[in-house]
DNA sequence: CCATCTTTGTGCACGCGTTCACAAAGACAT
DNA sequence: ATGTCTTTGTGAACGCGTGCACAAAGATGG
């Protein structure tokens, strides 16, 4: 969803689809519930419910990592759990970066899911020097002019961007440039990154657009007017203007720092 | 992505599809950029590239909105803000509440981006009676008990989950009751909801498992061994056994209380 | 050892979404 | 008025993802 082709267009990375890999975090989440209840074997369709998709989806997910169930049995737990780790790579230790410490980076620090599945807070980042050395979620809040070092020193290579949109861009630059692949980006902004790079965004103003947009036409449709209610009609389409201004081709491209709204709030 | 059909299976609201709809903030965005930046006209070329999607996709977008553009010209900024926002439902005031003022609930609160759009925060919600009437982000936490009542009273439909897993299904149950018909759920649980409710799910650690994967790939694939290195051969099916264990169609449904990661923090 | 029953794995069809490529539409210059 | 040039709007082809429905596989019981 970013700008420089976010991921491969349609990447069946090894054969795995996209909309597969996307849903076995998912599966994950429910099967390490059931291990925790000790639960032995779970059939395709328990599975499915408590994954929330389609039995049949869920038995085509599976079949592209292989043949890990057992006819008229059901999937051993324990094993899909390793295999979907195995195959997810939570079974080596991702070191991550969090960029942005202000209220969105702080409750990104403490979130617990980080460390439960091999994702771990190896530094925290922040342009603000009064908060450098300060402590948040136990970890001491380092100046953004470390950021090479700390990326190169701890082998780095996801990294996550919780600053205001301004900044958004800059920092994604230089994390870049220091050697991250991976970028989980919660500023909103489009970033622009080269090939090889993948980019993730999480972005709550959309959602709720989203929401909205659903949340409308609910209401409409049981309501009265089918179209627009009786008001006012919107401003027409308005005499064309010419549109010399600005640069013809000069610099397009990223915009300007002050995009949208302050991103999440950070300090 | 929620449990009980989430969106309707493809639903092409209005002759809009969904895919569609999921854009449509994006150009807005890059929309009022430019609309503030005084800029008249754009082209699909220029405002594609703002937006990190395929200028023919935009078009194509744009096409179900009606046809709004002048040829050899492009697009009128302004109108298209207004023509967007519409049908966004922007134009209108959104009541939201947030349940579960943790970290990432004050962080939420704090958002600038809610305001900015047609969205305003009526009330915090958290179960925590040491945080009643302790004002975040200017406004007084609430209690849960009040959680019903606050929803009537404001005309409140959409709800914010950012409490701890455990919780959600819960909250999410009291907040159908009392007339909430969209949810954005933070906490990392699929939650059900009866038809009708749309949930979309916003999944820290999902992304970064998605992240994970291929980052796995791109250091596999150019590193040495194609497939699994050398290491020892994971655990093989193990033999089956039989699982009479839990109820055979008892408790199925939502799991229980202890599901997985403490959410995001919550207080 | 055979019959029955459960559950996986998948071939197939269908629909949505993306992309290409081009004709139609309009602006602009002469 | 006419020609040229730009940019939209869209018809059509293609590919991915989803869901159905069933054959194959294996467990279980007699």
């Amino acid at each position: 969803m970013a700008t420089g082709r976010t991921h491969r267009p349609a990447t069946r990375s090894r054969g795995i689809p996209e909309a597969t890999v996307a849903r076995l975090p998912l599966y994950l989440r429910a099967l390490t519930a059931l291990s925790e209840r000790s639960v032995p074997t779970v059939s395709s369709e328990e599975l499915a419910t408590a994954a929330g998709v389609n039995s049949a989806k869920l038995r085509k997910d599976f079949s592209y990592l292989g043949s890990y169930g057992t006819r008229g049995v059901g999937y051993d737990v324990e094993y899909l759990v390793y295999q979907i780790s195995r195959e997810l790579g939570l079974t080596q230790d991702w070191p991550v970066v969090i960029v942005g410490i202000g209220n969105l980076g702080a409750a990104l620090a403490n979130y617990g899911g980080f460390a439960s599945r091999g994702f771990r807070v190896a530094a925290l980042i922040d342009a603000d020097p009064a908060m450098a050395g300060k402590p948040v979620a136990g970890i001491p809040v380092q100046h953004t002019d470390e950021l090479e070092k700390i990326i190169t020193d701890n082998g780095v290579s996801i990294g996550v961007i919780a600053t205001p949109a301004g900044a958004a861009q800059q920092v994604c630059d230089r994390l870049v440039a220091a050697g991250i692949t991976s970028i989980l980006n919660f500023a909103p902004t489009v970033l622009s990154v080269p090939d090889g790079v993948d980019v993730r965004k999480v972005d709550l103003s959309i959602e709720l657009q989203i929401l909205a947009f659903h949340e409308q036409r609910k209401a409409g449709e049981e309501g009265s007017a089918p179209e627009e209610a009786a008001g006012a009609v919107p401003p027409p389409p308005a005499a064309p203007h010419r549109a010399p201004s600005g640069a013809p081709g000069a610099d397009s491209g990223r915009q300007g720092p002050d995009g949208d709204v302050p991103a999440v709030m950070p300090a």
